[in-house]
DNA sequence: ACCTGAACACCGTTCAAGT
DNA sequence: ACCTGAACACCGTTCAAGT
């Protein structure tokens, strides 16, 4: 991370790592797996970073679940400023790792008891973590590039309800709210998440806050 | 771009690309200064197939400034899913390069003819542009990392009066929205984009709007 | 003017060999 | 069990040499 604050994620190579902690680069695999070991780890590090930058949100009983969402997601913000390289390595990840989906589930929760409806939510959460990311991958559907059919597998597998029900414990909004989206879909085939859809309802969210604004400053 | 399409932006290397142009690597060098020329290069064909995609948008004169930004919100990203390397690849680039800020324009200009301020409409621009990409460069204040002293002083001059005056005949309503800006702007040295307040707004903007969403729902 | 081969300084990773 | 050196198949780029 340090290197990475300093030079940018290229900078980050098993060699460059090696002479880091003054070691031969072969070494490193004696206790990782590969480099993506060492990006997820990355990732992890940002993930705790932003649930504990977000710790200050949750302190008080809010009134309203807006501001509770606004505190973290300012939080998160910034922690990507402060590690600028972040935002393109989380989305460049091919599923989301389990850190983000504990910082994605804080927020969901914050939305929930506010009172809003599993379906809103996830539009909102789709939103901000667009706004936050850009494109950001479904949890339970990475296409990624270059997945190969055992990947595809590994989908469908992902979204069978003994996982769902093993998440619950962990994650109960999400896994709560991914339960009540696949029961209202008719047409599953497309994944949970559909993508055009979250991005027309953002779209329009915005639109129509622009037009409000312009009217309001007239 | 068939190259990246097909197996990622990764496999975009200069010996690849001479080999399917069956030549070797170092020719390419006697025709282009290096591989950010070729990076270039992808940018712009994918700012000109997202003007080609979102010629339709603009055939009939609309009533509604929000029409003809949403329809060219989509072919934006009809373009950008057709390519998923894209986003990253123009976030990535140190400035926004001349063909993605005429897609700006475009857009900027639907939203001044539909009677938004230029400071809503900036506001606007931020907005779309992160939903659309994550984070994005300003378009005269590229900080990227690894930046000398000469690219700071490259940074000032873009924004003097004569650049901005010169600018003016191809992109008039980008020019006249930083000219705006810049003269309402009392502390000019934090750069003419204060980000933190576009995100603060774009965030309000989504929060308010998923309130109302689940207000309209109950 | 255009192309090429060898070379340099890098990558991630494997594998047999050391202690 | 842990580390290492050599090696393999890659990078982007330079430079002197070819036609």
């Amino acid at each position: 991370m340090q290197v990475a604050d300093a030079e940018g994620l290229a900078a980050v190579s098993m060699r460059r790592l090696a002479t880091e902690l003054k070691v031969e680069a072969m070494s490193i695999y004696h206790h990782l797996a590969n480099k993506d070991a060492i990006l997820d780890g990355l990732v992890e590090l940002i993930a705790r970073e932003i649930l504990a930058e977000s710790a200050s949100a949750t302190v008080e009983p809010v009134s309203d679940w807006r501001d509770e969402v606004r505190a973290r997601s300012l939080a998160a913000r910034r922690v990507m400023m402060r590690h600028p390289w972040a935002p393109s390595l989380i989305t460049s990840r091919r599923a989301i790792p389990f850190e983000i989906q504990a910082v994605f589930e804080a927020v969901l929760a914050a939305m929930i008891r506010g009172g809003l409806s599993y379906r809103i939510a996830h539009r909102g959460m789709h939103a901000l973590s667009s706004m936050a990311l850009g494109f950001v991958n479904e949890p339970f559907s990475p296409p990624a590039e270059g997945s190969s059919s055992s990947d595809a597998a590994a989908e469908i597998d992902a979204l069978d309800p003994a996982m769902i029900a093993a998440m619950a414990d962990v994650f109960p909004h999400t896994a709560a709210m991914v339960a009540e989206e696949l029961h209202a879909e008719s047409d599953a085939m497309l994944g949970w998440c559909d993508s055009q859809t979250e991005f027309e309802f953002t779209l329009g969210l915005l639109l129509d806050g622009l037009d409000q604004a312009a009217r309001s400053e007239a």
